[in-house]
DNA sequence: CTTGTGTCCTGTAGGC
DNA sequence: TGCCTACAGGACACAA
């Protein structure tokens, strides 16, 4: 599940070698892959455009083309860019894009829930309605313990479920809010509203460090995930995992059993003594 | 508008 | 050994 902190260093790692390079053969291994246009109109289109910078908006992996288009990839529970020599094939590779430099950019998506995207300016409301409704990022200064407040400000429904809402905290999953909520010491099955002022600073603050320190690390690589860097070697930030997936262990500052809990279709784990 | 539930998808783990 | 089921979860559709 890549999330904020893994999309954003894939975009650092793929930048410099994606940058000013122009796309020479684009080859699509399963069609079910492209999510807009067409195969045969992506095909089309991107081939001969040449690559002017790649940006990233949540978990959205954006990289910009010379006609002003944008590909746009999201990787959902499973994807992988890679980028590696034109002569070999990462397993579960969907759609290949050849460059100049004798790479290939590689989408890898054994579950096959992520896309790719081909899109102009104008066509974002149509063809990414998620994306023109996103909410801000924990990691940009806007994000304040204010905004938050105000998002969860009279809202019945459980915290951990608006977390991972991108209308709220764009490019926050699953792995980052278990962590947030554990640092802030807020249980992820409080009522949004429920929460008091000193707990919604808390958490703003333990978002944006989470994120952060996500980032420095390189992101989260953990079994039966498939995050990797473009180079297929994993990130760091699983060795400083709390309480993610750590049901039935022991919390690591208190000794207490953390617990799992399921909060609408996805697993939550806290400690019932240091989140309250 | 808000809230809760189901669906997509397929590799992996665990039970028997 | 092999079959079967549950599970993982981001985004979105849909119902109430």
């Amino acid at each position: 599940m890549p999330e904020l902190p893994e999309v954003e260093t894939i975009r650092r790692r793929l930048e410099p070698d994606l940058v000013g390079q122009r796309v020479v053969a684009v080859r699509v291994n399963r069609p079910e892959i492209v999510g807009y246009p067409s195969v045969r109109t992506l095909v089309r289109q991107v081939t001969g455009r040449r690559i002017t910078g790649l940006a990233r908006r949540g978990k959205y992996l954006i990289v910009r083309l010379d006609d002003h288009q944008e590909l746009i990839f999201h990787l959902r529970l499973s994807g992988a860019l890679y980028l590696v020599n034109n002569s070999k094939t990462p397993p579960y590779e969907r759609i290949q894009f050849r460059l100049a430099s004798g790479n290939r950019l590689s989408l890898a998506e054994p579950r096959m829930l992520g896309r790719v995207y081909l899109v102009g300016g104008h066509e974002y409301p149509a063809v990414l309605a998620g994306m023109t409704k996103m909410g801000r990022e924990p990691i940009e200064p806007g994000f304040t313990a204010s905004y938050l407040a105000a998002r969860l400000h009279g809202r019945k429904t459980k915290v951990k479920t608006l977390l991972l809402d991108q209308r709220i905290c764009c490019g926050v999953g699953n792995i980052y809010s278990d962590e947030a909520l554990f640092r802030a010491g807020v249980r992820p099955t409080r009522r949004a509203g429920s929460l008091t002022r000193a707990e919604i600073g808390r958490l703003a603050r333990a978002l944006r460090q989470v994120l952060k320190e996500g980032i420095s690390w390189c992101g989260t690589t953990i079994a039966d995930r498939r995050y990797v860097l473009p180079d297929g070697t994993s990130g760091g930030f699983q060795k400083y995992l709390r309480v993610f997936r750590r049901g039935g262990e022991r919390c690591g500052r208190c000794g207490a059993t953390i617990q799992r809990v399921r909060i609408g279709n996805r697993s939550s784990c806290y400690c019932p003594v240091c989140q309250k």
